[in-house]
DNA sequence: ATTCATGTTGCATCCGAAGTCAAAAATGGC
DNA sequence: GCCATTTTTGACTTCGGATGCAACATGAAT
């Protein structure tokens, strides 16, 4: 008996299979897979012929059939950390658009904290992706389990410590010392940082490198850690006024979440005009930042063409799987806004 | 000649296979199979057996594979129409965690324009998704696609017309009304109103619904349309502030987003208090509305429970067929915030 | 017309896990 | 210890499309 069970067309559904279009346009199932394969040997009224049909049944090649046999998926897995940050919205979407730009679906996962990685790894690795892009903070031995699988992966604004790993990162050191230059010009002498948590790549970075800079200048900063987020930024504010005993001249928040809520509460709780009082700075370049009410002093990212990096470096590591791991640094602009007197 | 062609271990690579794993384990590939599927007939003492040599060899079960086979693929398709509206970023964060937490994967598709649906849905298809939710405008035919396909969708702050589909939203009329009602009570008179663009299914029925209940106050508003971004709340103002001729009382925003942006235009460019001078309120609930320089006045979306409600209905409908479509309508908070003087 | 190169086509097989079914093993009752 | 149940197990087939290969068609060159 001949394996020619044809999926009887259901009620109103369409199930259709290769088989089925090949049955009705009169030639055999290779043909059809050929017709939707580019550049496969067919000839254009068979093709014609083919499409015809297959429109007809509103058939569509089964893609989990076909990563069976092709062993590619066209599946990208993008692992985002917490999404509510005010930064990450925008760099999903750009991975988004430029993803589908070049045939690739996204796999999307996101994280309540950073515990669960090893748990969404377990995840992944069914699916069988082409490649992933990653904003979170990957162990060694995680980039390892990627690199044995052989899947390419970009790191985004983080680098892979003693297993290489390709990525794509901001320069958050040159960022802040851009920062932290112009303010010493203006005069600025009491600073104050309100940091990230401890296992944020960037955060670390910025902070270190803030420090390093204003320490050229014999300046030590009062230093608050907070989680990244706008209440951080309120709740350093008052941290650091009463550390610094008012005296305050300059406050460096390391994303501008923070930075806005400092901000906010430089204004509300303490009457302060900004900048003339206190200068507060950011990092990242957020829509809100450039909000009349704002109009933060800040380095802005280069979002897109971060992200355009990433997903070109992804692809070329997928069509050439082996190359050498690349970083890629970028820089940031600076955001003069009206938050911060600059010199 | 048997079909053993076992997958050579790769030099680092794991692309072990269930026949690898029964090899290593003494067992047969159905053996390993069962071992993966929880309720299968298996031996525990086997299943810890072939457990152990999974673990050994890196073995994950390949999920195109299993979708092939058992026609479920654990994917869901997540359309968001503007990733950079402040207020999905939230909703897509909750449905990530919700779905993953049911077991589900998320394949995400972001728009950058509406009319790249009918592309969107091609690129749909081949994945054989278990099911949708989507938050973008769709037409009644490509509902009827879904619909076609046997793949159960929610709509997300959206409503099928002529065709008929599950969705959750958020009761804009009922909010709108509340807002409406309270700036009437403290005596406001001249109304201004920013609201969406005209393909935008939830910003209608709040223009709509705010409209009526003014004009059962004989009241007539002014109206300006916008693009539900900050920008368009600056100028939005500005335009209303013009045909009104200065004198207005409160302005109502579709969304947040706007109703933020008008406030910095009002303190900014015109130099009024908020809300002594002018009230103005929003729609969403979005994070920088609760922040202290603006404390908007506005309802808030339960977006929490609407998450967990698109999720709950969509594996039902995917559990279970054939169901008929359901709506569920969330009631908004009323944050009072200070963006407005309410009776 | 014959030969050869080129372009199309169908057959058979493969990808990897899941499920069917019947055989084999373990369990229980007496 | 023997037979009747109940588990547990493995051989084989299935899902749907891609591909190597051989067969076939087409047209050009001789």
């Amino acid at each position: 008996m001949p394996k020619k069970k044809l999926s009887e067309a259901m009620p109103g559904g369409s199930g259709a299979t290769s088989y089925d279009v090949a049955e009705l346009a009169g030639v055999s199932q290779s043909a059809v897979s050929r017709a939707f394969r580019k550049g496969a040997s067919i000839a254009p009224k068979t093709r014609e012929k083919i499409m015809r049909a297959a429109k007809q049944l509103g058939y569509q090649p089964n893609a989990f059939a076909r990563g069976l046999i092709t062993r590619r998926t066209n599946l990208v897995a993008v692992v985002i950390s917490n999404l509510t940050n005010l930064y990450y919205p925008e760099v999903l979407a750009e991975l988004t658009q430029r993803l589908s730009a070049v045939g690739h679906r996204v796999l999307l996962f996101s994280l309540a904290s950073e515990s669960e990685i090893d748990e969404m790894l377990g995840l992944i690795w069914p699916y069988r992706v082409d490649g992933a892009i990653i904003a979170a903070r990957l162990k060694d031995d995680q980039i390892r389990q990627f690199n044995d699988r052989g899947i390419p992966i970009i790191l985004y604004n983080r680098v892979g410590e003693a297993e290489p790993a390709a990525s794509v990162a901001c320069d958050s050191a040159a960022g802040e010392r851009e920062l932290v230059k112009h303010l010493l010009a203006a005069g600025h002498r009491r600073f104050g940082i309100i940091a990230g948590p401890q296992d944020s790549y960037v955060g670390e970075e910025r902070l270190d490198s803030a420090r390093r800079h204003l320490a050229a200048a014999g300046i030590e900063p009062f230093i608050y850690r907070g989680g990244f987020d706008y209440h951080s930024g309120d709740e350093g504010l008052r941290v650091l006024m009463v550390a610094s005993g008012g005296a305050l001249d300059a406050v460096i928040a390391t994303n501008d979440a923070m930075a806005l809520g400092a901000i906010d509460c430089a204004r509300g709780a303490y009457d302060l005009t900004i900048p003339e009082q206190l200068s507060i700075v950011g990092f990242d370049g957020v829509g809100p930042a450039t909000w009349g009410g704002y109009q933060l002093t800040t380095i802005r990212q280069p979002v897109r063409r971060m992200a355009q990096a990433a997903v070109d470096m992804l692809i070329e590591r997928i069509e050439q799987p082996g190359m050498i791991p690349e970083q890629r640094l970028f820089g940031g602009e600076l955001l003069p806004g009206r938050s911060a007197r600059l010199g």
